[in-house]
DNA sequence: GTACGTGCAAATGATTTGCGTTAAG
DNA sequence: CTTAACGCAAATCATTTGCACGTAC
């Protein structure tokens, strides 16, 4: 179990199967199911989040909360860090009355340096 | 066609099975498949826009740019337009190289009035 | 022995694909 | 006739579930 935060800590954004295939490397015996079992738990837990795009779901540390910007194209995901960006979306919803926001997190769509040729 | 661009005016955010129920009332002989070919015909098109929360894709008729409010209990989402906070965000990652930014969108995360009970 | 995490295989659910049919120009 | 959209059924892909087993306390 362990396993699994170590490797959340080195990719960047991968998806289930992306640590299914990287964990296998160091547990041949491991399953898909197991990952997405760990992966729940680790969820529920807190220590990870997990981001949409385009319908596919990708995995990531969770350290601070922070933004993210990704590629159109090749859907590569980046962080962004910005907790004057945060504190200004906060201060923009404030006095919104139909829902007791908790979070906030802004995403950045646009061509990385490798899609655009 | 034409169906489901009247259907997007109207519900808002629903899932590719609501869209299908839906549009089976006036259409019964319809089928899920025709549904999401439509609904990609009409993504490409940028009439429409997708919206994932949770592993669920939503759907909405694609309008300005706008933010988004979701529900983390029951997985609602309403709209909140704010072109200020849109600019901001803009504002904050005008010097990013490594990506050609197009456009932006905050999401805030929170309960919604029906789910704090 | 009791409980928990695992591997495995089967089940589920969303979305896609292939294909024969149909309606419109 | 030709094309594009449609309905249908089967296929695919991600994710989940049930269950039997092995290890640790």
């Amino acid at each position: 179990m362990a396993i699994e935060e170590f490797l959340e800590d080195n990719l960047n954004h991968p998806t289930a199967d992306e640590i299914y295939n990287a964990v296998k490397t160091k547990l041949p015996r491991i399953t898909k199911a197991t990952v997405y079992k760990n992966l729940k738990v680790l969820l529920s837990e807190g220590l990870i989040k997990e981001v949409n795009v385009k319908g596919v779901t990708r995995f990531e540390a969770k350290i601070d909360p922070h933004h993210h910007i990704i590629c159109k194209n090749c859907a590569k995901i980046i962080d962004f860090a910005s907790q004057e960006l945060t504190d200004y979306a906060l201060q923009m919803i404030r006095n919104q009355k139909d829902f007791k926001i908790q979070s906030t997190e802004t995403i950045f769509y646009g061509i990385c340096k490798n899609c655009e040729s």
